[in-house]
This record gives C-alpha cells, structure tokens and sequence, in this order.
DNA sequence: ACAGGCACCTGATCTATGTCAAAAAAATAG
DNA sequence: CTATTTTTTTGACATAGATCAGGTGCCTGT
C-alpha cells in the first residue's frame, strides 16, 4: 500500500525537530530567514505526533488558531454546504501550508484532513502575528504566500470554467508532478494518495469520467496507470492534452512555492 | 446608458480627497485606522483623474507597483492563457481592492480594466507595505483582505465545479445584490456594468446559455430584466435556485469586506 | 436619418459528460 | 484465508448546455 515514495517522504521527516534542520526549509516558511529569526519562528512551533489516515487537523467551525506547515504526508480540504454536498478545496504536500483561509475570521471556513499518515508543524496564529510585526521577512512571506494562494486559485477557475475533462486531469497530473518534483522526487512517477472519487470531486467531475479520462491518457501512451501508481510517459502529449495556460505561469511554477491551493 | 445608481455613485465620489472624508471608509482599508494612521494612509495614496470605459488601470506581465481600491466605477480583472482565451477572474465595485494577486510578484498576472467611468485609489505598494510595519492595524487588514479573497476564490471554485448554469446565475445577481446593498443602495435594483459576454465567461457558460436563463428567471417571476437592468423581484426564489452555499456564508457576507474576488 | 456593427435573444442541433447499471479488482474485516 | 465492503472500471443511455444559425433592436458615427 505504501510505496518507495511515501515511505522516503516520512523517513526523511520524522527526525526533524528544527525548522534549521528541515529539509523542507526551502520550501516553507522559514524560507530566507535568517539563523536568529529561524530560531524565533522554531520557538513558537509545535510537532505533535501524527495524524494517522482520516484524522482531522481541524473542523469548519471550529475555531481558527493555528496554521499548519506540512511535514510528510498528505492533507486535503474540503467544505460542507448547507445541504450536506462536500467540495474538496485542495491537496497539500509536505512543505505547504494548511489553514490560510481562515487567518481573519474566528473559524475555520473548511475542515483538513489527513488522507496519509501525515506530520505537521502547528503554528498558533496568534503568537505568529506577533512575530510578524517583529520580523518583516516572515510578514512578507506570508503575504507572499497568501498571494500565490490567490493565483492558483485564479488557474483552478479558469480549469474549471473553460477546460474539459481531459485538460482538467492532464493538468492536475501535471501540477502534482512539478510539486513533487520540487519536493526532490521524480517527476516522472506519482503516487496519489487520493482516491479517484475525491480527483472528481476537486476537478468538479464524475468519477466515472475521471476513471475514463485516466484509461484513455493510458491507451494513448501519455501515461500507465496502476491504481494509485501513474507514471508520465509523455510530458508533451500531457501538457498539449493540459491545453493552454496562464501565461507565465511555467516561470511562476518554477519559483519556490511554500503554500499552495486554498485552505 | 448611465442610469441613477450610477450616477449617484459617481457624484457621491468625486468630491472625497482623504480616506477621513469618504463615504467608503468602512467599506475599504481605512476600517478601524485611527486618524493618526488614517492620515499616514492618506498620505502615500494618489488620486488621479477617472478612467475611462475601456482604460486599463494595468496589464497583465506590467511590473507590480500598486494595489488600486474602487472609489467609484467598475472594474473587472482578467486573464489571458498562452492561446489567447480570456478568463475573467473578478468585478469590483467601489471599496474592493483591485490587485491583490500581484503583490508578491514583481509583475501583475491579470489585466485590470475599467467597464464604466472609473475612480480609484492608487496606493503604491512598497510604500504601503512599509506603512504595514508601523501600523499592524493596516497588516492586518491587507491579510484580512487576502484571506477573504481567498474564501471568496473558494466559493467560486464550488460555484463552477457543483452548480449548474442556474444556480451560477442565481448566485452572481444575489452576489452582486448583497455587495451594492452593503454600499447603500437597494438590493432590489442591479444595474449590471458588464455585458452577457462577460458574465457568461466569468461564470463558464455560453452567451447564449446565459440569456436563456435569465430570461427564465424572468419568467418564473423572480427577476424582472431589461437590458442591464434588473429587478430582483423574488429574493427567496432566486435563492433557492442559487441553492446550497457553503456554511457560514450567510454570516460571512454580513461583514464588512474590504476587498473580494481574485485580482 | 441611415448604414454598419454590436449586443442580445431564441430556436434547432450536437456532444461531452453525467447518470444508471453491473462487473472486476482491491482493500478491509473477521 | 475467506467474506464483505469499497473502489475502480466499463458500457449503455440521458441530458444540460455548447454550438450553429438567424432575427431583432440599439448604439455609433457620418
């Protein structure tokens, strides 16, 4: 069930203590902090045990307290309407950070939950704000961060409004690869630690539609599919398959990216 | 062309100078600035002439300088994917703050232009983003803003990935509705400053698609239309053809919302 | 006032994708 | 290991909404 990945990602992470030590540093927060500021933003950190698959790292409602940097694992955010459908909202990968959008109100507006065995960096906001006003660097980073939220959210707009289903899947295949590729793993191979039913339900499609898209990538030698195992066979037929982009969205992809997708 | 609530918003705003004097204070940044700070705000931001209908207040890849917030007008932001499709990602009305997507790239990824006579705010960012490390007041209120931006953006994804092209429709009149109620106009009445076009590639429909249903609405009695003109004749209809929202929603539009939509 | 061009509306098709149904494969429980 | 449930795949069919086509009215500039 656990693949050569996963279990790179978690063996990698479970020692770390420090955001120094991290490997992840250059793709999260402390990113272009200096030594003494690091140690400032460490001190503020909890590392809690992990939360195992299906645990929840927050609720919608609940009260908003903390941000949540991620350090193996996987997570995913969903929200609830009123009539009970659930959409899901993002997936987040080590080195991403969960809860921004529920900084300025008093609750969560999503629930987050683990879809792997997952660990974490609690952030509480509150003493966070504080070290914002005295390191502008770290205030920068979050804006930064909320900013490139808002950008990606644009892209999954303008996937959801003018692409089909082909596009949609080659293009989430495609984002998941340059992430974990960033991340210093293949971008040739992934895993995805979610479902089909949930790859739907993010890119506002069936699942069955989901699962025809992947056999038809399959038939046509872009990619070989093996349940939760995909591996990219053809960048260029997937990207012509993704369909036109934000421009400049290639220069952005290849910045260091420390949060990503709504949540 | 220009009917009453038009007008009326442009005289109300002519006159203002300072963010003490505007009307749209509580509506934009200044909410909850003393006036020591007010003053402070007031004096990094610039007030040009009006734009014009059709005039770009910047272009998507022009070097990030300014966040821009809507005196009077209408704005909408959009987008351009390497093949030359547009993706509209937002309207502002006045208070709302225009080009929050670029701030932490040195380059604005949308263009901005005016859809009916326009006043804004120019507030040159480096600037402002050194007012923010004395005033955490005004921090707080930018991440504020981006955080709502982001809930917003949430929305929309739910919007374009659940809702068939009715409740789509429902949704933005509503939207729209509740926005301009909360500047102090009648919820009732709408005039739309942007055309079919726009808002059937805002809300990933056809033309065509968009017409129909909003003369199916009209129908079923629960809007009047003429031309860009709308009556809201049935508030509960419409909201059922909006159908379910996101929890907490209802509560959320309550606020004060300085800024909304992607840009 | 008139011509040309948009913006908007409406009807007739066509198609991508949703829905329903059922089997195969994989995960989980016992 | 076997039984049961859940996930995934595939096929057949239905449908919302896109596309195509044409018509009307409105605004613009001359």
């Amino acid at each position: 069930m656990d693949n050569q990945r996963t279990q790179a990602i978690k063996r990698h992470s479970f020692r770390e203590t420090t955001c120094q030590s991290c490997t992840l540093r250059s793709l999260c927060l402390p990113l272009s902090l200096t030594t003494k500021n690091l140690e400032k933003l460490d001190s503020i950190i909890a590392r809690g045990r992990p939360f195992e698959k299906g645990e929840m790292l927050f609720r919608q409602g609940e009260s908003f307290g903390s941000l949540f940097a991620l350090r193996s694992g996987c997570v995913k955010t969903y929200s609830v309407t009123d009539s009970g459908e659930e959409q899901i909202t993002g997936f987040y990968l080590p080195g991403e950070l969960v809860g921004l959008s529920g900084i300025d109100t008093d609750i969560f507006p999503v629930n987050a939950i683990a879809i792997e065995t997952t660990t974490v960096c609690e952030i509480p906001y509150p003493k966070f704000e504080g070290l914002t006003d005295e390191i502008p660097e770290l205030k920068r980073q979050l804006i930064s961060s909320l900013s490139k939220t808002i950008r990606r959210d644009m892209q999954m707009m303008l996937l959801l409004s003018q692409k089909d289903a082909e596009a949609r899947i080659a293009n989430f295949l495609l984002d998941l690869s340059t992430r974990i590729e960033r991340r210093g793993y293949s971008a040739d191979f992934i895993y995805l630690a979610m479902s089909r039913n949930e790859i739907a339900n993010y890119l506002g499609l069936a699942v069955e539609t989901v699962s025809r898209i992947f056999s038809r990538l399959q038939k046509a030698q872009a990619i070989n599919v093996n349940g939760r195992a995909v591996d990219i066979l053809d960048v260029a037929a997937l990207t012509k398959a993704a369909g036109s982009c934000l421009f400049n969205e290639k220069k952005d992809s290849r910045e260091e990216i420390p949060s990503v997708n709504t949540g």
